[in-house]
DNA sequence: ATGAAAGCGCTAACAC
DNA sequence: GTGTTAGCGCTTTCAT
């Protein structure tokens, strides 16, 4: 319980002011060699470390403190941006806070807020829907904030960091088309979530490109997770017109196609938005839309902390690319 | 850019003191009514919250910081410990830092010191191999910490929450010889790693229990992830004494194994610690050591909590329980 | 019920 | 090259 060694001790037990000692620490120049070699040996024998908390207090010093808050860190997807944040962070000398909003708005606001009061340098924030009514300039007062995944708003205020969707399902569905299929599923998530919207944009334009025309009995909208996916499918195998190919949205849909598919002992093609490790082992014909949710991150890290060293530029949207994978097949 | 309002802008403007202001943001009782509603629309009005660093520069006021170092954050094990941490924390008004150490003690003990230097009111850490020689009570001072998943020596010194390994592995094993197997294999990881070795010695303490003898070219160590765990079911499934069912030690090498199954198109009975979400659509007889991992952070949170609140007994070790889980069996 | 003043550990401005 | 002083935003005696 022996209380940590201040400034002021290391100053005294070296026979030197504090102000000597703050330069010896953060290696200012104008020292003595003899007397930055004593400071040193004090402050290792005593184990100082600065105090970081009191050091961010003095104004201008922006603490080194990043926010994260995402829908939920126990989300692998999540959980590869906040490690792709990290490292960056890691690498600049900044330490990253997480928290899960539950894609709960007031809860995600309330995150904020505590982070702000935190004096944190910086926010990055995976916004729930209905985010535009809560995150506001004037909660931010000046703290930089970057969103990833998802836009807070449109136009968005702030810099934001996606993945490249439309040209993602594009391209899967492309694919399958260039297979020979011809009536191509889709299920989707929540309709009013961004990707999902973006990624069903993609699925129409490869149809309508390749001169197919969408059929309303082949895309089935507002399903949640894996369970209603599975649902989901079984529909779209009990009618008539069935779909020789289906194309999921997310890879909580995908598993829950899979799991259908399972059931009936039936072999479909498959394309999906996410990879996943046991891609390789599941006897499906897939095609998969792949890339890597740590650079998702590593970009909004990155950007923020350019604008915590005090770039203004306007807001940015930067988009990350994304690339087919079919597993089983030469490349 | 309109810098944030402090305590002294709400006095001013409210026409009182400082002091006042601070009572009715801490609600302190002895304050008048008329008073207290006057200075909190003047909170409101301002939009003031309290700055955090500030206030925990005080003496005995703890920061309200906890620090997490993980293996790895990307990994879903982790990240599940990190949301269940995170969950308790928030409950109690605490935030969460993470950060992780990919397994090398020297960058653990730098992030252990960064957070110090923060000062956190606490520590968990799932540790690193050689963790014993680097976290050491002169590096904590009096701060707290809970180590997870694996302990940092043995006999420790901190409070430690584990998985029931041994209990775990055991149960797998006998479920397998019930079965009818007796001549099963195991694939371990580096046989340095804690989980790894319990896990091994429930292995072996079924077998004793079964009267069956363990066969050294049934036992592979020293393999680390997917990869070698591939190779080696292919180097046990050579031999003239195949095994009819393989163990896998966790996630990581059970994927090896199915991976390796699969390119054999073979059927084998796999038990693996870890449970995975597609282990329902995977052809293959399976038994798997199941736990909420999340579990595993409430625990170390809350334990975590009570140390932080003054309790000084001596530590603890806490066993959270496995239970046994085979798709497609009825329950 | 309210306020004045000291001080937490540090850095910046300004001596010497 | 080195030291003195003030002050960041808050809480804590101790007065009033």
């Amino acid at each position: 319980m022996n209380a940590r060694p201040t400034m002021q001790d290391v100053a005294r037990l070296a026979g030197v002011s504090i102000k000597t000692v703050s330069r010896v620490v953060n290696n200012e120049p104008r020292v003595d060699p003899d007397t930055r070699a004593r400071v040193q040996a004090t402050i290792d024998e005593l184990g100082f470390r600065r105090n970081e908390q009191a050091r961010s207090l003095r104004p201008g010093q922006s603490s080194s403190l990043i926010g994260l808050v995402s829908g939920d860190l126990g989300n692998p997807f999540y959980s590869a941006i906040a490690r792709g944040i990290e490292e960056v962070a890691y690498e600049h000398g900044h330490l990253l806070l997480t928290a899960s909003s539950e894609e709960q708005p007031a809860r995600e606001r309330q995150l904020l807020e505590t982070y702000l009061q935190h004096n944190v340098a910086g926010l990055i924030v995976a916004p729930t829907l209905d985010a535009a009514h809560t995150i506001t300039p004037e909660l931010l007062r000046g703290v930089p904030l970057v969103s990833v995944d998802r836009p807070v708003s449109d136009p968005d205020p702030f810099d934001t960091v996606l993945l490249d969707n439309r040209a993602g399902a594009y391209r899967a569905v492309t694919h399958l088309i260039h297979d020979g299929h011809t009536r191509i599923g889709i299920i989707d998530g929540n309709p009013r979530v961004y990707t999902g919207q973006e990624r069903t944009a993609g699925y129409l334009n490869a149809l309508r490109d390749a001169g197919l025309t969408p059929h309303p009995n082949l895309m089935i909208h507002g399903h949640h997770g894996a369970q209603h996916a599975e649902q989901a499918t079984h529909q779209l195998l009990s009618q008539d017109q069935r779909p020789s190919a289906i194309f999921a949205t997310n890879n909580r849909i995908a598993t829950g196609v899979i799991r259908a598919l399972h059931a009936r002992r039936r072999t479909l093609a498959v394309a999906s938005f996410d990879d996943f490790e046991f891609a390789d082992v599941i006897n499906l014909p897939l095609t998969l839309v792949s890339y890597d949710a740590m650079d998702l991150g590593r970009a909004a890290a990155r950007r923020l902390l350019q604008r915590i060293q005090g770039d203004t530029s306007p807001p940015q949207r930067l988009t990350q690319p994304v690339t087919l994978r079919v597993p089983g097949e030469a490349h």
